[in-house]
DNA sequence: AGCACGCCGACT
DNA sequence: GTCGGCGTGCTC
């Protein structure tokens, strides 16, 4: 019996409406058409041509007058019918369409690709800018006030704007498609692509020897090889105290994997910052590695991932999203640094890397490995209960003592009339480094490491106009920027409100590092900021300064807790541990246990001890006193405890509704009917407790106003299914009209 | 979402 | 009358 039907995932379709479209197959393609092809086919109303991909192949259908499939898009399938079940899943697990996941499965280099040759192209966003003088255009506007009155709107913001992504645009007026196209027609506005630049990437090594390992890696090997090769699906945890040698294990393993044949992923939280970590591992598997990132070209990334396909590279190394990787013979997934927010994604679909390695092991009979100095609450349970193995490196490297750590109370340092962030304390311990000639590394435990302006005579701040926040200011290009949207604005000469002067107040890095050149006259201080705009490779190149003419003191935020290690490092501080404490989300202990943690792990690499100092204004705070005393088992046994009493993971999932749109009555007034609707929905037996709403930290972002429902209860494929109704049926609500909804599975904040 | 269909108000 | 907003409903 010949196959006519295709169920096909379309890109059209939006969460409500996604599901899998039958499609007739036209006899001449009937022979080369497979599940895992795109495809383009007609969808709605229009018939407009929009990309599918095939499923499933069938005889038969339960509609009738079937579309047909116009063109096949591929010669052979992209995706296997494994990676097809994963992106049904991810449909099931994070609320996102069966395309988003394959977009997310698939390389963006496949897209840009023709007959098999490629043909890379730039990674561009479409632009809106005015075709007619400002003047004019203001003019129509006006005209056209009365008769439409979202035309009028659209020209106006671009007589300010001159030129906007018109997705920036549509979200900010609230206009639709059709009006901005209107405005296109009557040659008022013209469309234009503006490219986006990428950047590339070198990586080289010679082979080296496998590290011979000590007494206990060789122990935790031995236990997690006769895993990896057994056969079975399963997962361990790698429990490893900063410097106990991880990544010595892992090479040894991968090792083993590549001896049989196997290919293997390692992934870690941030590739940018981890030179040294790649460069590790080409000297030992040379051409055997892949590199898959978020910073390499589209280009790049495409080769890497056919060089994958190909089974020519064995060992995929990369952020989250390498987690996708198209490995043959998958043998092992090493996720380093396990407990990382970073491999959690943020926008649609909003997977976190563990879930598909746990779901790609499972099919694969394979092992995944989870390693970290800090594990993830969830993951020490898991090992505790015994649904993951579990193994421990507990002794430093070359039997190095942990740093003496002191805990600073900084509400008596107020008291004693020290009102500056650095303590007598650690003034006088940054001052003996100094005079040894060793070096410090301060960290400020706060994003953002920026400016903010502000008037002396009133105390008028700017603040952004499409959101709830202060804009910040950059000095790279003397301008005030959003950091939620991108608004960004000249700074005006005086006070925009009663003319005083305005004064730049330095937050975070800016402003301990005033303090310092106050206390330190003459000494160097570097200062290292998460999300100043800087070129790629410019990190690296701060801390080759910084290691190579032995600056005695380096401030920054995050980024200078990760990875690099510093010989000449005697001396930590935290400026203050308090912040992460109070997020408000349930990770709250856990990120200040962490943070701290590596901290401390920066100082004594080399030859000498080191020392650390954590100032915080509550100097009682039992996370704070753990992390101090490096005692991960007792932050564990009290954060569990807390976790059981307030019903959060690992007892409980957490799912939320998350409602946003221009008008915040009627965003709240959804938000209220999903909670009520999901209520009604469940058991009153189902112990699912169905929070909120509650407007979000930064309620305002982009114009949108952000309200959000946080449901608490099992994981089931009950809960999962009744949540998923909730945002299709408020989705397509009438008198929801301009709100729109999305859940997520246990989101970061 | 994005597209067609159809109603209703303004201008020739 | 009719042009073109903008509301309504559907997507194999």
């Amino acid at each position: 019996m010949s196959v006519l039907v295709a169920k096909i995932a379309v890109s059209a379709a939006t969460y409500w409406i996604d599901r899998p479209y039958d499609y007739r197959i036209p006899e001449e393609l009937a022979e080369k058409a497979k599940p895992g092809m795109r495809v383009y086919v007609p969808f709605s109303r229009g018939n407009r041509r929009c990309e599918g991909v095939i499923l499933a192949l069938s005889d038969h259908s339960g509609h009738d007058a079937l579309k047909p499939v116009l063109a096949l898009l591929d010669e052979e399938p992209v995706l296997t019918e494994e990676q097809i079940r994963l992106a049904l899943f991810m449909r099931d697990r994070f609320f996102c369409t069966v395309y988003d996941a394959v977009k997310a499965i698939l390389p963006a280099g496949l897209w840009f690709t023709d007959d098999g040759e490629r043909r890379v192209h730039d990674k561009t966003v479409e632009m809106a800018r005015l075709a007619v003088p400002p003047e004019d255009a203001a003019a129509i506007a006006a005209q056209k006030r009365m008769r439409s009155p979202q035309q009028a709107n659209l020209l106006d913001l671009l007589c300010s704007f001159f030129a906007l992504p018109s997705r920036e645009l549509l979200r900010f007026t609230g206009a639709g498609r059709q009006s901005l196209k209107a405005l296109v027609a009557a040659e008022l506005v013209e469309l234009y692509q503006q490219e986006v630049y990428r950047r590339p990437e070198i990586y080289a090594g010679e082979r080296e020897a496998l590290p011979v390992l000590n007494a206990e890696q060789q122990n935790a090997f031995d236990g997690i090889s006769a895993l990896a090769c057994s056969g079975e699906a399963g997962a361990a945890l790698l429990f490893g105290v900063t410097g106990s040698g991880k990544t010595s294990v892992y090479i040894h393993l991968i090792s083993q994997q590549l001896a049989r044949g196997r290919s293997c992923i390692l992934l870690v939280p941030e590739i940018a910052l981890t030179p040294q970590m790649l460069q590790t591992f080409s000297s030992h598997f040379g051409d055997d590695v892949a590199v898959l990132h978020s910073s390499l070209s589209t280009g790049e990334r495409y080769d890497e991932w056919k060089r994958v396909r190909a089974g020519k590279a064995k060992l995929v190394i990369g952020t989250r999203s390498a987690v996708f990787a198209p490995c043959r013979d998958l043998g092992l997934i090493i996720m380093d640094e396990e407990q990382e927010e970073t491999y959690k994604s943020e926008n649609s679909p909003r997977y976190h890397a563990r879930d598909i390695a746990k779901f790609r092991c499972a099919r694969a009979n394979c092992l995944l490995l989870l390693g970290s100095a800090t594990p993830d609450i969830v993951s020490a349970y898991a090992a505790e209960t015994g649904r993951y193995a579990s193994f421990r490196l507990e002794s430093r490297y070359n039997e190095k003592e942990l740093p003496a750590v002191s805990v600073v109370d900084m509400k008596r340092e107020l008291r004693r009339g020290n009102g500056g962030s650095i303590s007598s304390f650690l003034r006088d311990e940054l001052a003996a480094n100094i005079q040894r000639g060793e070096q410090s590394i301060l960290f400020i435990n706060r994003r953002g490491a920026h400016k903010l302006v502000s008037c002396g005579d009133c105390g008028y701040t700017y603040r952004c106009p499409r959101c709830s926040v202060s804009l910040t200011y950059h000095s790279a290009n003397s301008r005030l920027i959003c950091h939620y949207c991108g608004f960004s604005r000249r700074v005006d000469e005086h006070c925009p409100d009663c003319g005083g002067s305005l004064r730049y107040i330095g937050v975070g890095t800016q402003m301990v590092e005033t303090e310092l050149h106050e206390l330190f006259p003459g000494i160097e201080i570097m200062r290292m900021d998460t999300d100043t705009v800087t070129p790629a490779g410019s990190h690296e190149l701060l801390f080759k300064r910084f290691r190579e003419e032995n600056i005695p003191v380096m401030v920054g935020t995050q980024m200078v807790t990760k990875g690099l290690n510093f010989e000449n490092v005697t001396l930590v501080g935290v400026i203050s541990a308090d912040q992460s404490l109070y997020a408000g989300d349930y990770r709250a202990g856990e990120r200040t246990f962490s943070l701290i943690t590596q901290v401390i792990g920066r100082s004594g690499r080399g030859e000498k001890t080191g020392r650390a100092v954590i100032q915080t204004y509550t100097p009682e705070n039992e996370t704070i006193l753990q992390a101090a005393r490096q005692d991960y088992d007792a932050f564990y046994s009290s954060e569990l405890s807390l976790r059981r009493l307030q019903n959060s993971p690992p007892f409980r999932d957490i799912f939320t509704l998350t409602a946003s749109g221009l008008d915040e009555r009627l965003v709240v007034h959804a938000s209220r009917w999903c909670k009520n609707r999901l209520e009604s929905l469940l058991d009153s037996s189902s112990g699912v407790d169905v929070l909120g709403p509650s407007p979000m930290a930064v309620v305002r972002v982009n114009n949108r106003y952000r309200y959000r429902v946080i449901v608490n209860g099992p994981g089931s494929a009950m809960l999962r299914a009744a949540i998923s109704q909730v945002v299709c049926e408020c989705s397509t609500d009438k008198r929801f009209r301009g709100v729109s909804v999305f859940a997520d599975h246990d989101p970061l904040n």
